[in-house]
DNA sequence: AGACTTGTATTAGCTCAATAACACAAGTCG
DNA sequence: CGACTTGTGTTATTGAGCTAATACAAGTCT
């Protein structure tokens, strides 16, 4: 399992496995089913303590990209049922509110921050496809 | 000036007052040229130290909102140049794009994530007008 | 059954942000 | 002029979050 941490870009270290689990997943190069390095093995890859990497392990479980089998391992989930759609939808909320509220501060109006939304969209996707 | 801090509801003082002020500005309860509190009266009414709100007048002077006359007391600025145009789409461009990631994470599509940016500003602008 | 591998739990040390205590510098305004 | 009020700077304390060390619990697999 391809992953590279920057030992203190300011990013703590099980933040930036979270992130790149995530990132694989949904790029599709984790397939659902598919068995996770061992916390001991990414631990000893990345040169971290295996309590780092557990505690990553544990925040995907949360987050619904894995399952942990307790004795067995840690499986990425049928991303199925990650997290009821009520409940992903309910945090996006949450980082809008406060998207929407910093934006007010800066007067900086609604049109313009769909404007944005569309325009960052579009950057996103297209450079998507040269992965 | 009234403001009302929660000691401790995670965010830290100086920020809930730096973000009351700005709310204050923005509202129009604080004009251009009015004066604001002296650091240690507003220290006092809020039981905390001086150099708390210190550090709030410091990040709203960085932000534009404030003038500080060193000896004279701090006032509202004149709104004129807050912060270039330019910088504050630059920040919220930045803020955009970790909301738009999370949201493919999530699987949630851009029409929802736009639905959402709408519904949501909706409310607030009709919660605004009940104050 | 038994060695091995899995995730779990507890505790400790370190770092850093937030706040406070206190001394300082300098313009205001009677 | 001179007391007062303003913001500034320096240092110390506290508390939370991150990581590590180490021991534990429990299913797997031959």
């Amino acid at each position: 399992m391809q992953i590279h941490i920057s030992p203190s870009d300011g990013v703590p270290i099980y933040q930036q496995i979270v992130n790149q689990i995530k990132y694989l997943v949904a790029a599709g190069r984790l397939s659902a089913g598919e068995e996770l390095s061992p916390i001991r093995v990414l631990a000893e890859q990345l040169l971290v303590n295996p309590n780092t990497v557990a505690r990553a392990y544990r925040e995907l479980e949360a987050a619904g990209i894995v399952e942990k089998r307790r004795t067995a391992g840690t499986y990425v989930s049928d991303q199925g049922s990650p997290l009821a759609r009520r409940e992903r939808v309910k945090i996006l909320t949450g980082r809008i509110d406060a998207l929407l509220a910093e934006a007010r501060h800066m007067d900086v109006a609604l049109d313009e921050v769909i404007k944005l939304v569309q325009q960052r969209h579009a950057t996103m996707e297209s450079t998507r496809t040269e992965e």
